[in-house]
DNA sequence: TTCGATTGTCGAATTCATTAGATAATAAGC
DNA sequence: GCTTATTATCTAATGAATTCGACAATCGAA
């Protein structure tokens, strides 16, 4: 017995989710450059990392005029919904609340955020 | 060049530091014990983990009437922080307030911690 | 069509997280 | 002090994540 597979996806295919998310369908070397500046992931790695997500239910891909086109299988919003939730049920025991006030009172927040998040707490409070 | 040791604690890891920060310092074989419902480990598997940990300086020991106390050296609140800033970072591009909304929109919140959350942000509105 | 470039697959190495058995060191009880 | 039980270390196995070189397949252009 070892450890088993995350039940998220890791770092590296966060970030290649993220680029197919705001850039739509990308070839695997679209996504090599779009990672680029911050990564410096060769083509073949990038690539393992795509089979891999393939096979994990995150992309799939469909030939198109000469190379496969990867696209997301999984929503963003599903997803972070997901971690952060497994973050929360990790760190809070599952309170969303403390979480968010952990947040609140941890970062640096704009004006227009504060009110932004006045806002949707108070429509919330009125359900 | 391969995978880096994390920046944050693992997953069992934090397990650990979580019941240090519930019950204050406690032997190998305690937090076993205390982990034992939910995780089955062994003391040995708890031991190697807590050399790591040792290593990594999220905890120190000291010998105590015959064996080692465990005690943690990083707080509940600075790691807390670090790692929802670090999800943060890497689902919304740092934005807090885009978390919190997210957080919002797809927890159960009862009656007493939305009105707590109006409360605290409305403080934080004023300042 | 042939040749260079692009694209894709395979295999393998490395490091980390997790697991625990074997064994040694130490403490406790009698 | 001697024996047993507890505590701690050492070693190693397993599997996941990351990395990429070698090579094969395919495409594009001259």
């Amino acid at each position: 017995m070892a450890r088993q597979t995350t039940k998220h996806p890791t770092e590296l295919e966060l970030e290649i989710l993220k680029r197919l998310w705001q850039q739509g369908p990308l070839s695997g070397q679209a996504i090599r450059d779009a990672l680029n500046p911050e990564r410096d992931v060769t083509y073949q790695s990038v690539m393992t990392i795509l089979g891999i997500m393939e096979e994990k239910g995150y992309v799939n891909r469909k030939k198109e005029s000469g190379s496969f086109l990867y696209r997301a299988r999984v929503t963003e919003k599903t997803t972070s919904k997901r971690m952060m939730h497994d973050l929360v049920d990790r760190l809070f025991n599952g309170s969303a609340a403390s979480a968010m006030l952990n947040l609140l009172e941890t970062s640096d927040l704009s004006k227009e955020e504060l009110s932004q998040l006045r806002k949707s707490v108070n429509r919330r409070n009125q359900e």
